[in-house]
DNA sequence: TCTATTTGACCTCG
DNA sequence: CGAGGTCAAATAGA
């Protein structure tokens, strides 16, 4: 009984905190779109490679010149799947020294359309391959973004967060193609475009949370702490198995106490 | 034919 | 100098 009204309690502690959350991503969101990519001058995509922008054709072949970025950009995810919402295209793949499984390169499909240079790195983790670590670069600034965002503000404030628990957990299929990590993203995407296509948020075409607002809690985390949480309510068919990484809550809160 | 992926080359950085 | 990140030609597939 009073867990279970510490569950309620707790349950509207984590809304408040993720609609803060939200808030301050859409602050954020309005100062990037102002002045994305300081750092980098002009704030395109050479931030990335270097010798595409001045096509010099002497210099025609001018494969991994580029600068390497600064790891204080990046957001680390920790998720049993590749999923996130966005459409993404696989630009290369490296085997990693001492990883058992390559790192797959991904940038924003939007990046040539739309100039979003949003950038993703996913690894399966050695110590538990049926998790991938995915690192995230930069921010979106392609139209996706903003379907993503209509979708969570036009909902209900309260009941799309519950259900948006509702984790997709990985089966077998996600995780068959670890060499080569490609099976994931055309489902991503795909899913993605039939599911932006419509307004209708019934069951069949709710966007889970970790796959909307991950990105967006990442975009509002300055280091890379992680943090990992996973609950599980299973029993009674409420499935809340979720994870939470890198996003920073009042420090008096522990998801521990759910 | 067009688009996405694969993969080896090549560059930067520590 | 080696590891990691990116490019782009080759290739696959719809």
């Amino acid at each position: 009984m009073e867990g279970l009204e510490k569950f309620w309690t707790n349950r509207e502690r984590v809304i408040g905190e993720l609609l803060k959350g939200r808030d301050l991503t859409t602050q954020l969101r309005i100062l990037l779109q102002k002045k994305p990519f300081s750092d980098h001058g002009s704030g395109d995509r050479r931030s990335e490679d270097s010798g595409e922008s001045s096509k010099t054709p002497e210099l025609k072949d001018r494969r991994g010149c580029y600068k390497r970025r600064k790891s204080s950009d990046s957001r680390i995810k920790v998720s049993p799947t590749m999923e996130d919402g966005y459409a993404w295209r696989k630009y290369g793949q490296k085997a990693i020294l001492n990883a058992k499984y390559p790192r797959c390169y991904f940038r924003c499909t939007h990046k040539n359309d739309q100039g979003c240079g949003a950038l993703k790195q996913v690894q399966i983790i050695t110590e538990d391959p049926i998790m991938y670590q995915i690192t995230y670069f930069g921010h979106h600034t392609c139209k996706d973004i903003l379907n993503v965002l209509q979708i969570v503000s036009d909902s209900d404030p309260v009941e799309p967060y519950l259900l948006s628990f509702k984790s997709k957990i990985p089966s077998e299929q996600d995780h068959h193609d670890h060499a080569t990590c490609q099976q994931p993203i055309y489902l991503a995407k795909q899913e993605f475009t039939e599911e932006t296509q419509s307004t209708d948020l019934s069951d069949n075409n709710m966007l889970s949370l970790d796959s909307i607002l991950w990105p967006d809690l990442m975009a509002m985390e300055t280091s890379s702490r992680v943090y990992s949480c996973a609950t599980s309510t299973s029993s009674d068919g409420l499935d809340m198995d979720f994870l939470i990484k890198s996003v920073d809550f009042d420090n008096d809160f522990h998801f521990e106490e759910i």
